[in-house]
DNA sequence: ACCTGAACACCGTTCAAGT
DNA sequence: ACCTGAACACCGTTCAAGT
């Protein structure tokens, strides 16, 4: 046999790209031996059974995902700027996010961007259960979305046209709201804007920090400006 | 032999029940004829097969949804107690509606909701494109947020316990935060907390209705009006 | 018209046996 | 230490044969 030794990595690194191809279901041990050219067996001595396998993808996946760096000029801004970094990472590895969070890991993956919005949530003046509540609305609200998208990318038939259902419907009363909802969703626009109005909704009423305590603002104390503590 | 006659009902009664149950893949032909006390190819006449039969349970969970009625003082309260009534009908049959989903029959489902949204955008004041947005951004807020929930629910052990993440992060900067983050997610009330924050944004700025064509753009109509803000 | 068992091609997994 | 084929218990599905 002219197939060098196999390794654990090598395994891990098929399997992804099977994953990445074809989804979780695509990735049957027996098609996964043929793709490594090895016995079915022999992936069983290197990682224990599919299930595990699976997890271990779901662990690299956790570890692949980088930090998360907000930008923009205000905390507003910032915090969009968050998400909408998220949304991208998560929709690079639609497979691998859906079985890391099956997995119970989504905590730990979100953990940087999580960091990220506490800082710009005590930029905006808000504190504790407030600040909580910022972060993990907004976490909910891009995990959410972006499941929700996905679902719409694999199912892009919806079955009957919406022109049909609402043209009947309010196409007399507000026409411009007819064509609008029977024109598909443009899921870019619709993410920014929902993003914006969270946001908005959730900074509503609070009380920027003065501006003394805005420009230095109590971080790791490090001094280390302009670097996040994200960034390693 | 002492069995009456099988019919296609009484199939996907039962199939319908091992869904809720144990979920899609707690369904299978053998398992099935198991519980109908019939053959497994007896199925296959009635329903024609796996997939098909799924079909039509995801068919049914549609038309079993019933009609969402709004209440509540003002429109951002009732737009609030439509999302509500939505989420709390989506977690009764959570993997039912995930199987609506995966079938692309999700516009289908929402028609009554999104309706009962339409009018109450109207009553607040918001026509056209904003009113549209309106009711997507909830409906993919309410779906977005169950499927998160949902997948919550199956993995609670969140590895690493959130208090080791969090204490020494932003103990001393905010205790109360770092305390509100260490505690488990209260669905009910970051669910509350996050739509009443959606509708806030979405609503800021609108104008009383009376008022005409407010949020109009010159607009030719080709639907690809400008990037998203957002393009970094 | 309705039901049946046998058979087929797929799974994931185990295990004794090889080197 | 690493790999292998044979075998087992599961799948969904087809089909000729029953009534």
């Amino acid at each position: 046999m002219a197939r060098p030794a196999l390794s654990r990595e090598e395994v891990l690194d098929t399997a992804a790209a099977l994953v990445r191809a074809h989804g979780p279901d695509g990735l049957t041990m027996r098609g996964l031996a043929a793709a490594l050219g090895t016995a079915v067996t022999s992936i069983y001595w290197h990682v224990g059974n599919r299930e595990s396998l699976l997890d271990a993808l779901a662990e690299r996946t956790v570890t692949d995902l980088g930090a998360i760096r907000p930008h923009g000029e205000d905390p507003a801004e910032r915090i969009a700027s968050v998400a909408h970094a998220l949304r991208r990472a998560l929709r690079e590895r639609p497979h691998l996010v859906a079985m890391v969070h099956e997995r119970g890991l989504t905590e730990r993956m979100f953990l940087p961007a999580h960091r990220a919005l506490v800082r710009e949530a005590h930029a905006a003046g808000l504190r504790g259960e407030r600040a909580a509540e910022l972060v993990r609305a907004v976490a909910f609200q891009v995990v959410g979305y972006v499941l929700v998208e996905r679902n719409r990318e694999r199912a892009p038939v919806q079955s009957p046209a919406d022109q049909e259902l609402w043209d009947a419907e309010t196409a007399d009363a507000d026409p411009p709201l007819a064509r609008a909802l029977a024109a598909p969703v443009e899921a870019d626009r619709l993410f920014a804007a929902s993003v914006r109005a969270l946001v908005t909704g959730l900074l509503a009423g609070a009380t920027a920090p003065a501006a003394g305590d805005i420009g230095d603002k109590p971080d790791t104390g490090d001094g280390s400006v302009g670097r996040g503590p994200y960034s390693q």
